[in-house]
DNA sequence: TCAAGTGTAGAGTGACCGCTAAACAGGAAA
DNA sequence: TTTCCTGTTTAGCGGTCACTCTACACTTGA
């Protein structure tokens, strides 16, 4: 459920340390440094890039699009898909939103129908 | 159809030009300055924020989240819906992407039936 | 005791974003 | 000709973003 306000660095402290990662040896693979790592994950600073993100996703065997929202960022080809049909995608989104998590389901089923015609 | 490739500045110019509005006015009723307005309207600067493009949709007639996407921006109401379920609305817009209109059309109206219950 | 490992504090930085002020050129009207 | 309009040029600016560097304190093991 990885939790409902638990905020980007929280997680992935918790995470890593799950993981028994260092700090230094996780900022090392991620490209950034140590201190930037440390204080992100003590929500001193705010999350870093979509990149970068998607790389901790990647280490810590976790959702991307998950991380990316706690990150407060929008996955830059859902981004891409809306900019290209704005209308059509902003309705579908405001229509969906607050359905239950199994009409999402059965809605997305729906579309990967209609796709395979 | 508001053309497909044609650049935000472009695209203001015209529509502000049609309606017969003077640059400067149209910069005083959005609060900016006439400079910043005529630079954005060649697309010599990038679109201004959100709310800005919001109130020169309202001031053109056109569809906000359209002409969001011109400015290259995703409105801030559907980063939020896909923020707060992000594992569900991407799925939804990954496979909605590349539907047909009439698809999509059909979609949006199953969701909202989905809704109704 | 000291060396090597952990994470942290404080300060700073370059790039970019969103935007402005002052000045000016060209045309229409008086 | 002067006086308004129109839009445009040049220069710049405060703020935020996404980071880094140096230095430090604490713990652990030899």
């Amino acid at each position: 459920m990885t939790s409902g306000k638990e905020k980007f660095g929280a997680f992935i402290r918790r995470e890593r340390e799950a993981r028994e990662i260092g700090l230094r040896e996780m900022a090392k693979k991620i490209g950034v440094s140590p201190t930037y790592m440390s204080k992100v994950e003590r929500d001193e600073f705010t999350p870093p890039t979509e990149d970068k993100v998607r790389s901790i996703a990647q280490i810590l065997e976790c959702d991307p699009d998950e991380l990316l929202a706690m990150a407060g960022r929008v996955p830059s080809d859902l981004a891409d898909i809306i900019k290209r049909h704005p209308v059509e995608m902003s309705a579908l989104l405001r229509t969906a939103n607050g359905l239950s998590a199994e009409d999402l389901a059965r809605l997305s089923r729906e579309a990967g129908k209609a796709k395979g015609n």
